[in-house]
DNA sequence: TTGTACGCGTTATCAG
DNA sequence: CTGATAACGCGTACAA
């Protein structure tokens, strides 16, 4: 049996294939009876219309692009797989699909998403790790593709940290607040009775590195009414063995802390491996709940991803449609995912 | 100005609409003057046929259905992404697009499938983690679906551990010999001198994790010339924990092992974490090579994603073409990424 | 070698 | 509320 058609179902039910066209359509057009009729050939033979002459037609692909990033060198590379996971489900729910594309660089994006939007495969794409005056963001932009991206637009290092030139030319984007997580960890710990909190963070200059700083220093300011020491604050290339080296130079100077905040949970693997290498009672606290982070019973900031899916989803599709989305710029809150070492 | 189409270039160019179409897909039809100026037009204006047309007419999508699993407790989901990336890459190379669906059961798996399916939205699908008799396998064999699976078909838990019933039924799959993977460690290990190598692996039951056992045990025959110990043989789940905890029972034991090879990186994280614990000269050598391994210095057994993916697609690409794949069941040999703690 | 006619499966417009 | 007609953009026999 050949696959059905609009005509067939059309032909199966006995009336005209705009009939049935109606009845998925705008079923309240057509006669309850004649709907009930349509619809149970539609179930019986599993019609679906075919996308292809849906598209041509409306001149939707009802779906969007996503740029799949090389394999990252560190854990944290999880976090967008876990982003990507609830996009495609956030997507497929509201009958969207997610195509992949891969580029080694941002020249090669820029050729693989003319691609894809010359033959008219995705409607818009879904960015990630986008910064201040991002060349991706404006080639979109200035071609009035729609795009939305997950994660603020960070000034690029070495920019001027001053907002941008028409801060209503902004792009949408949706984020979850690291200074907030940090700031959570921070009054955390200290809930838990450590008054010495230190911060294992990546050098300055990452935006989303610097923000996690930045909520660490604020906790510590507010909690013990005074800014944090420089002292305990490390600056460490992403990686577990940065991390273990940064802790192990903690615990050896005098009157180290008790506690440490860290800005992924890389970082915060090897924190914990230089607390045992040194006997010593350290509270760790890792960023993004990454697998490794509930193998290894690792308190860690989680990120809402469904919840920045669903933002991310919703500014992108109202972009589509040509409106603008309620709200194009969404700052999400983490949360505490605390465990036990070993649990 | 409007996005070019057929017709648009072919006025552009002078021609008739099907002299572009042969321009484009059938070169040598046409004089190469003309060709020149066809080629040209296509250039400047950034033609490019829509797929939607494209496949409306050819009723092929160019896309392949790929099922994100849920994100998975583990390390060892990062696999499946490497894999994923690397599919993505081979088949945009051979202009195919990957198109991503989630599932949280297997049943809706299956609607999912019928979705993506009956909108004409994929060719074909990339299944992983198969298993003898299974379900989807048979499903889509049975509707003529073409379907590959990265991963060979495990005989379902508990069943007799016979060859299927049609031995040329089975579907095609490409996998990476995990056997040769933990052969490859163990002999690793043995020539760095250590003369006692333990394993530490999954309890028995599920595919891959025999098959890693079984690489172990086969070395440890032929080089040593007699069975490896039980004692050596830890059997647990998945995780650094579970690692842990049998590796401080084996050091606990009377002549420890110097070596452990292990059936996965998480347990490899947690079998270094014990030798740190119990200060022991532990070589410890993981599988699958996930970021993790990177992070901390882990020698791990690393799977051709690569080479993987192009065996799947050239698979899947057959079969939806209506051929027998000159391989239809490929076995990669891994190779072993050798590393330094802390390195 | 180039141009003409038709159909792929849908949706939108406009009569009835 | 229903049914005919056109059009979306492209590929492909067929005719010139």
């Amino acid at each position: 049996m050949a696959r059905p058609t609009l005509v067939s179902v059309a032909r199966d039910a006995g009336v005209s294939r705009q009939t049935v066209s109606n009845a998925l359509n705008a079923p309240d057009r057509v006669a309850p009876e004649t709907l009930a009729r349509v619809l149970d050939v539609v179930e019986r033979t599993g019609y679906r219309p075919s996308r292809a002459a849906q598209q041509l037609r409306t001149q939707r692909a009802q779906s969007l692009g996503f740029r799949l990033q090389p394999r990252t060198d560190g854990i944290g590379g999880t976090v967008l797989d876990a982003f990507l996971h609830a996009l495609t489900e956030a997507a497929q729910d509201v009958g969207h699909r997610v195509v992949l594309f891969t580029a080694a660089d941002d020249a090669q994006e820029t050729t693989r998403v003319e691609d894809l939007l010359g033959s008219r495969a995705v409607d818009g794409f879904v960015l990630t790790g986008t910064h201040r005056d991002d060349a991706r963001t404006a080639w979109l932009a200035g071609r009035g593709v729609p795009h939305t991206s997950f994660g603020r637009p960070w000034p690029a290092v070495g920019a001027p940290a001053e907002p941008p030139a028409a801060a209503g030319a902004e792009g949408c984007w949706t984020d979850v607040d690291g200074a907030a997580g940090t700031e959570t960890a921070t009054r955390h710990v200290w809930a838990l009775g450590h008054r010495r909190v230190a911060f294992v963070g990546w050098p300055a200059g990452s935006g989303s590195g610097d923000d996690r700083r930045e909520g660490w220093a604020r906790a510590v300011r507010d909690l013990t009414g005074r800014a944090p020491s420089p002292r305990d604050d490390a600056r460490v290339e992403d990686g577990a063995a940065p991390g273990r080296a940064a802790v192990l130079a903690l615990l050896d100077a005098p009157s180290p802390p008790t506690a440490v905040v860290c800005a992924s949970d890389s970082l915060a693997l090897g924190a914990r491996a230089a607390a045992v290498e040194r006997r010593a009672a350290l509270d760790v606290v890792g960023f993004d709940d990454t697998p490794v982070a509930e193998a290894v019973g690792l308190t860690s900031v989680r990120q809402p991803l469904d919840a920045a899916a669903a933002s991310v989803l919703e500014q992108l599709l109202a972009l589509v449609d040509g409106e603008q989305p309620p709200v194009p710029r969404r700052l999400l809150a983490p949360s505490l995912a605390v465990r036990r070492p070993g649990g």
